[in-house]
DNA sequence: ATGGTAGCTCGGCTA
């Protein structure tokens, strides 16, 4: 059995009192981390050390994004992708070498893409829209059973959004995002595993605004946060969980972790 | 129609 959890963290170094909370209750075999925010050598290790996570994959970069990969199963970092090609820290990729020995897993970060969705007017929305795309170039090519997660920053389904009526023109849940992701999903043939254990149409949420004084209030939510499997490694998938409540703890980060049980 | 909050770092960007 091998746990992975993905969860956008928004700054690591500030979040790590709810990050020892979630993995003493947890006990995931495998965090991927999104927005930590910090360079490699800010990195909390001996944290994490302390908790039994030994074994790191870092692309950090200062003050913005950032993705780590921290395992208490021995791993090999094989990949840094920059699908934007300008430079920012938005990938690792990790091959458990301990027990669920093989299997790939890939930490994304995609770029949120700024508030205007036209290319034309806003170039953030451009390139999410190319970070998309080359990443769709590279699932082509994927040859082995995969595990990618991380945060999307897409909300594809109408019930992956509280409204999709008045969301259908705000970045995440634009019809050109969800064809472009729809094209990233076909180019390997991922299985959405949220999706496989919460069947569409049931509500599911991965992130609420900080810009409101209460999250609960109209629980206006998006799923932008994602674990896709490839279609074998799907089948291995036995338990799907959404940690909801972790919003609600004490200096919370605005997503939630998610997890996902592998019978290796 | 607008502005609302958070983090990094100390002005302004990113989300």
């Amino acid at each position: 059995m091998v746990s992975v959890a993905s969860w956008n963290i928004n700054s690591v170094r500030l979040r790590m009192p709810i990050v020892e909370r979630f993995l003493t209750e947890q006990s995931v075999d495998v965090l991927c981390l999104q927005e930590i925010k910090c360079q490699e050598h800010q990195f909390p290790y001996e944290a994490f050390r302390k908790l039994g996570y030994e074994h790191f994959a870092i692309h950090g970069q200062k003050g913005y994004h950032g993705v780590a990969t921290v395992s208490r199963i021995p791993l090999k970092e094989f990949s840094r992708h920059d699908w934007q090609d300008n430079g920012e820290a938005r990938h690792v990729g990790v091959e458990l070498t301990g027990p669920g020995q093989d299997m790939v897993i890939e930490n994304v970060y995609v770029p949120a893409g700024g508030d205007v969705p036209d290319r034309e007017v806003n170039t953030k929305f451009g390139q999410k829209l190319d970070f998309l795309e080359r990443m769709t170039r590279w699932a082509d090519a994927i040859d082995r059973p995969t595990l990618i997660v991380g945060d999307f920053n897409i909300a594809p389904l109408e019930s992956d959004v509280w409204s999709h009526k008045q969301l259908l023109k705000v970045v995440s849940h634009t019809p050109l995002e969800v064809e472009t992701l729809g094209k990233f999903r076909d180019a390997h043939g991922w299985t959405d595993i949220g999706r496989e254990f919460i069947r569409d149409p049931d509500r599911y949420y991965s992130w609420w605004s900080y810009r409101s004084k209460d999250y609960r209030v109209g629980d206006r939510g998006r799923r932008l946060d994602h674990m896709w499997a490839s279609p074998d490694l799907a089948k291995m998938a036995t338990a799907h969980h959404v940690h909801e409540d972790a919003r609600g703890w004490e200096k919370p980060s605005d997503h939630i972790p998610l997890v996902t049980e592998f019978d290796l």
